[in-house]
DNA sequence: GTCTATAGTGCGATAGAC
DNA sequence: GTCTATCGCACTATAGAC
């Protein structure tokens, strides 16, 4: 699957995923339509995650967001009863996505060879099309309460486990030498986290989200010490 | 030089440092007598530090930090003009430090092999006596105004770049085999900064600063093919 | 369903007593 | 050199008109 064609699947996936906020928050959002909610949504999610990349989230305030998004204070509080409520239905549809992409995309392959490099391709084209999703959860993990906060620490740790998961698979079937699959599992994750944070450094040298993955699936196999097919 | 050497000679150098601080910033500090302002300027930086690191600097209140240091609003506003300048002088001092460290315990030695391990451990050393600070600046860097902003990432690029050199002549020399410096460069660097950024995680499963040095320097090695000693 | 107007709170910053 | 008291402002959140 080229990047081009994951984009559009992650586009409808989020979609989907916007529709399902609406519908299992529908006690705080007092908006009854299912069309107008979902676009405005839409719009409140875009423009918040637009305005706290750019300056955080605590910084951030209502008044700017109600500005930036074209809605007023009042019709802002249609969709959410806090501040913080928007902050955590955010955090839980970012997770979501994730882990059904990561499980469609890669969960079915066998071979741990391919399942590596499908795993750190396609955690990187899903962090680009998701680019300001994943810096604002990165960012504001310390902000939300601590139910919120066991949750992304699970998520996170879901993750690598998937990644120490295919390791060890690798090193006992002798493809791959892995001495600790935990720090190694540690230190790819490291490397995926770095191309949405210091996205500024990878955008001003000109670097394609192919080539990183290239590089980084590179790298690791060498490290890992995988046979050059 | 083991951690606890290192982590002695820092604690000097941060000594120091808090007091050119106070020599520097002069115009904006009203006490007068130093050994006064550098006993409270300290207390300011570590609490605030603390703060931040809890719950992020834009969250934490004057009035929070007030209490913490047990020094009145009053008394605060004697150090710095402005919550704004508080966190510059904080940054600033920081990079220092990180500088003068890195030069003074790699720029000596001309073996790349010698000198790629010295920079990791380096780093790492000074990002675990330094965790709190390291942290805040990571997480704080899109809260500060241009000027100070342009200068984070002069630093961050200036540390990227002692690793790009000691990798380019290691290659030269035929002691590694890199095909791409700058991208090796910056994949060390996530490896070095999750360190730091992802601590929870190291500390739940117990790994001690030199565990994760001696592996993450052996995940490179195995990557630019050093034949191990 | 969306708006404007405003209540109530807590902030950064300062003046002036000690 | 440090304190308390307070100013003016911007914020989150809500009530009620349309």
């Amino acid at each position: 699957m080229t990047f081009n064609e994951f984009k559009q699947m992650a586009m409808i996936s989020m979609e989907e995923i916007c529709r399902d906020i609406f519908r299992e928050n529908q006690k705080s959002i007092k908006i009854k339509k299912e069309a107008v909610a979902v676009k405005n949504l839409t719009n409140i999610f875009s423009t918040t995650l637009k305005l706290s990349n750019e300056k955080g989230f605590q910084t951030m305030s209502l008044r700017d967001l109600s500005r930036s998004s074209g809605l007023s204070m009042g019709a802002l509080y249609s969709y959410f009863t806090s501040k913080e409520e928007l902050l955590a239905m955010i955090q839980e549809q970012g997770r979501r996505l994730t882990r059904i992409i990561l499980t469609r995309q890669v969960g079915h392959i066998t071979d741990p060879r391919e399942k590596l490099q499908a795993a750190v391709r396609t955690h990187l084209y899903l962090t680009e099309v998701m680019q300001e999703w994943f810096y604002f959860s990165y960012m504001e993990a310390k902000n939300i309460d601590k139910v919120q906060q066991k949750k992304a620490i699970e998520s996170e740790l879901a993750t690598e486990q998937m990644f120490i998961d295919i390791l060890e698979e690798g090193d006992k079937k002798g493809l791959f030498s892995v001495s600790d699959p935990v720090l190694t599992a540690s230190v790819i994750k490291s490397m995926l986290q770095d191309w949405y944070v210091k996205r500024w450094k990878h955008s001003r040298r000109r670097i394609s989200v192919d080539q990183y993955a290239d590089f980084v699936i590179g790298f690791i196999e060498s490290a890992v010490k995988v046979a050059k097919a």
